[in-house]
DNA sequence: GGGGGAAGGACCA
DNA sequence: TTCCTGGTCCTTCCCCC
């Protein structure tokens, strides 16, 4: 395999970046090169060595590319990179602030020194925490044979054989970390804890504060049992108190001697603190020590960064102070390896030696050429370092930015296996978010596989999502689009991670409008009921959406996920009524849907016939009784077709589902958006069927809506009960097969027409009247179709071109702009499935003739008014509107819309235009990384079933 | 060209 | 035989407007 990498420059056969990193307080002096010489032995030939190998080949070429650059440099960009770095210079000179008194303190091995704290045993023994496969930490004795953190404990083993190695305990560590941290909070109450064992404080107002105190406050009692303290010492005018003695029975034998105590009228022992920094600290590191019988080391500096380079000068269990003046720092920072700043890893000292830097000093000197060669971020860091600035404000209340689980197993192939921890791990960082309170838009999928390649494959939502459900949803899909992507192989891995980014702001937080829970809540809702979503209020409590602000786009779809690498979000021009994706568009349909429903039924002039395809009244086929939890049997169709709603949560689900065997799971949700009820409901009310379905259970819920509306609408099942049972659980290629009857061409390739949605179109008021015959036309229909990303969304026929295709019996087909023409020749409820147009497509292109060229002006679905305007958009806008009146009327809810203001003014109808939400580009292939290579940028462009939509307009 | 998403990677404890 | 976990930030590529 990867041979090249042991003939770079990292050496014949050896690998520095899996050399022993000794940059850790207890492991001078050691032999490096014996050490290194057992971690190769051990490692080599393992998949891992074999990875770090492709890995270092990868650096090694960046430094190269990066030395060619520096050889293309003239002198003439290094003077002007020089005045650049000058002229900045002088400006953080400027704002430099020495006024902070910064203290990074680290508890000494934490994790090992709580373990032989409590079992004493370990005291005198090399031990490290952590497993075989890898260590947490390890102590001071381990240190001294190579053995440290991150570090696999079979090596370690190998470097030690006498090591003991304690399994983690993380209960416990947090336990103690909670004690430290009360100690912490008297000194600065805001500090900034950055794990379990280390943390940031500003104890500049303690110090302000502290000046005033009487001894009294600065007197703290020894325990009988220890007799830690501390002395000051003074090294070339850089006062360095360094704790000594005792404090740390367990781990450091070595102490010097103390300080005499004072003692108290009781006879106690007793330690006199002073008032400056220095004292403030020791005293503070004092209180862990008596509090936890553990020493921590601190830093003191005027910013972070060197706060954090002090607190490991005189580890373990020391502290160090940087005097806040300008010259102290400069001297203290000119010899620092660059590799002792946080931030600076082995790739960056690598990058930098390739040029000759290896201290702080050189970084300064280097600048113009660093400006030159980095990325202004990094160079400007670097800039910040070689003048020893650092933060001088600690960020107290930093927002999350995202939150993850992952986990590492033996190697895994089975789908079975992978389906189910994948919902694991959804499952459990549902709880961490829901712990915190969190949702968010984005969830990424990480996998590495046995050869310890990683890869990451996100998906970012229009809505923020949380649950269990939801996460696994979308991070089932991205797993499937891998398992595809390595198919006929099974896809082994070793590590998987979930992780959900892009939280929602507060903004976002604030309720949605119009949700439809709180429409279908029942009546008496007890109002007391604390809303699990905040969303989830009554339609009544909201106002109607302002004309011209868009609502989210709709979720992507599951299947167009799988089928394309390069899907793209479409978000019709019917801006804000696309539905299915996100619980509020969801509800949007699902309002509109009524509201069609009535308006329909108002115009009927005939009673729709039993069967009839309008009839939501009537139901066809063979119905069947759900007996809920509470034993109310309800009404529901016995029929699988699934409406486009629940379309989504098919394709969603069918493929894990059906290969994880989790029956729960098919019901979960009809979206990767949810909507949930709020707690306290005891039953929902359907809209389609208006009865009541006595459970508070959405999976319930929405399965009973699913039936409903397949049975209202498709009137005719070929479906068994089995299918029934098991939920509308069937692959993507199975109803493809099935609704085309394999008809479709094989053009290039209907690979990517996706097939989106068996849809039930007058379960949204289409229109579908084929009494008057085979062929029939509707003008006047709303058609239900799916965008790429399988936003559902209602459209008046024709202004969005979209591709249909009908099973087993009918056909449909785009007849003209405005018109669905209708063919059946053996049963007038023909089934509609759609065909993605896919692809970005600019709401523009393909435009629909213009209204001179269709003939008649624009009919409104809903009021049934013609609209003096041939401007799509904002015959858009009025249709939405319109509905939107429609539903809250309906509700019985809020004043009316005036719809004058449906058509909108040039600049509303700019708002209307405003860009659209970009599809993630979904499984592209990347630099690296195992995908397949992307589309070409036409293809991308025109998305995969133009070719099938072209037909259609040719 | 700028903005922003996706993917990968560096880095940290 | 065996090389973690959870988080942040940055870079690069790419697409869209």
């Amino acid at each position: 395999m990867a041979t090249g990498g042991t003939s770079s420059s990292s050496g014949e056969g050896f690998l520095s970046r899996m050399a022993l990193n000794d940059n850790k307080a207890g492991m001078e002096g050691l032999n490096r090169d014996k050490i290194n010489k057992i971690i190769m032995e051990s490692s080599k030939g393992s998949r891992f060595y074999e990875n770090e190998l492709k890995k270092e080949q990868q650096v090694n070429q960046r430094i190269e590319r990066m030395m060619l650059q520096k050889a293309h440099i003239t002198e003439q960009q290094l003077s002007k990179a020089q005045a650049q770095v000058e002229k900045m210079t002088s400006d953080l000179e400027r704002g430099r602030d020495l006024s902070r008194v910064i203290v990074h303190v680290d508890m000494d091995a934490f994790y090992a020194a709580v373990e032989t704290r409590d079992c004493p045993d370990l005291m005198d023994k090399p031990m490290a925490v952590g497993s075989m496969s890898m260590l947490s930490t390890s102590n001071y004795h381990a240190r001294k044979f190579g053995v440290r953190a991150a570090m696999p404990g079979f090596i370690a083993k190998k470097l030690c054989p006498n090591l003991v190695i304690v399994p983690t305990n993380f209960d416990k560590y947090r336990a103690v970390s909670a004690e430290v941290r009360e100690v912490f909070a008297d000194y600065d109450p805001h500090f900034l804890p950055m794990s379990l064992d280390e943390a940031y404080l500003d104890i500049s107002d303690h110090l302000e504060q502290r000046r005033g105190w009487p001894e009294a406050l600065r007197t703290h009692r020894l325990h009988t049992n220890n007799t830690g303290t501390a002395r000051v010492e003074d090294h070339g005018g850089l006062q360095e108190t360094v704790e000594v003695e005792g404090l740390s029975p367990v781990l450091f034998e070595n102490s010097p001697s103390s300080s005499p105590c004072l003692q108290d009228a009781a006879g106690g022992e007793v330690e006199v603190f002073g008032t400056c920094a220095e004292e403030a600290v020791r005293e503070m590191r004092f209180r862990i020590e008596q509090k936890t019988s553990l020493t921590a080391s601190a830093g003191i500096a005027p910013n972070m960064m060197l706060a954090k380079v002090c607190s490991d000068k005189n580890k373990p269990n020391g502290q160090y102070r940087l005097p806040s003046n300008r010259q102290a720092v400069i001297d203290f920072i000119q010899d620092l390896p660059v590799r002792k700043i946080s931030g600076i890893g082995k790739v960056t000292e690598k990058m930098l030696g390739a040029l000759g830097i290896t201290s702080c000093s050189h970084l300064g000197q280097e600048m113009a050429l660093l400006a030159l060669l980095f990325s202004e971020t990094s160079w400007h860091h670097f800039l910040h370092i070689s003048m020893g600035l650092g933060s001088t404000h600690i960020e107290r209340d930093g927002e999350r930015k995202s939150m993850s689980t992952e986990r590492t197993f033996g190697e895994m192939g089975a789908l079975e296996e992978q389906f189910s921890l994948c919902k694991e791990l959804c499952q459990d960082l549902a709880q961490d978010l829901q712990k915190e309170a969190l949702k968010g838009k984005t969830v990424t999928l990480k996998l590495k596989n046995v050869n310890f390649e990683v890869k990451t494959r996100a998906w970012t939502l229009p809505c923020a999502v949380a649950t269990t459900e939801e996460l696994f949803a979308v991070a089932k899909d991205l797993l499937k689009t891998e398992i595809d992507n390595v198919s006929p192989q099974p896809l082994r891995l070793r590590l998987m991670g979930v992780r959900v980014s892009s939280f929602a702001s507060a903004d976002d937080k604030k309720p949605l409008q119009k949700s439809i829970v709180g429409f279908l809540h029942k009546k008496q809702t007890d109002s007391s009921s604390t809303s699990q979503i905040s969303s989830h209020k009554p339609v009544k409590e909201h106002p109607p959406r302002p004309p011209g602000q868009t609502q989210p786009s709709a979720c992507p779809s599951m299947v167009q996920q799988r089928r394309g690498q390069e899907g793209h979000a479409w978000v019709p021009s019917l801006g804000g009524v696309e539905v299915g994706g996100t619980g509020e568009n969801q509800q949007s349909f699902l309002q509109r849907a009524h509201a069609q429903r009535l308006r329909l039924q108002a115009e009927r002039e005939d009673p729709p016939e039993k069967g009839d395809c309008n009839g939501f009244e009537t139901r066809r086929g063979p119905t069947s009784s759900t007996t809920t939890p509470e034993g109310t049997q309800t009404h529901t169709p016995k029929n699988t077709n699934t409406s486009a709603e629940t379309d989504i949560s098919m394709s969603a689900l069918t493929a894990s589902d059906k290969m994880t065997h989790e029956p729960s799971a098919h019901a979960s949700t009809s979206s990767y958006c949810s909507t949930e009820p709020e707690s306290g409901t005891d039953s929902l009310t359907c809209p389609v069927c208006f009865r009541e379905v006595n459970t508070t259970e959405l999976t319930v819920f929405n399965r009973h809506i699913d039936q409903c509306l397949s049975g209202v609408t498709m009137g005719q099942n070929n479906h068994t009960d089995t299918e029934l049972e098991r939920g509308p659980c069937v692959c993507e290629e199975e109803v493809e097969k099935e609704i085309t009857g394999g008809k479709r061409e094989e053009g290039p390739k209907e690979k990517g027409s996706k097939l989106l949605s068996r849809c039930v179109l007058d379960s949204v008021g289409l229109r579908l009247d084929s009494s008057a015959g085979d062929h029939t036309e509707s003008t006047t229909g709303l058609l239900l179709y799916e965008t790429s990303t399988a936003n559902i969304s209602l459209s008046t026929v024709g202004l969005n071109p979209v591709c249909l295709n009908t099973c087993p019996n009918g056909d449909v087909s785009i007849h003209r702009a405005n018109t669905l023409k209708v063919s059946s020749q053996s049963d007038p409820h023909v089934r509609v499935c759609l065909l993605s147009p896919g692809g970005p497509r600019p709401m523009t292109t393909p435009k629909p003739e213009s209204r001179d060229h269709r003939g008649p002006a624009l009919t409104c679905p809903v009021c049934q008014e013609t609209q003096d305007t041939n401007d799509l958009t904002l015959f858009n806008r009025h249709v939405d509107l319109c509905l939107n009146q429609e539903v809250l009327h309906e509700l019985g809810g809020l004043a009316s819309v005036d719809r004058t203001t449906h058509t909108a003014p040039p600049a509303a109808h700019k708002e209307r235009e405003q860009p659209l939400q970009r599809a993630p580009q979904k499984g592209k292939s990347k630099r690296r990384g195992l995908s397949p290579p992307p589309p070409s940028k036409k293809a991308k462009a025109l998305g995969p079933a133009w070719n099938t939509i072209d037909k259609f307009f040719r």
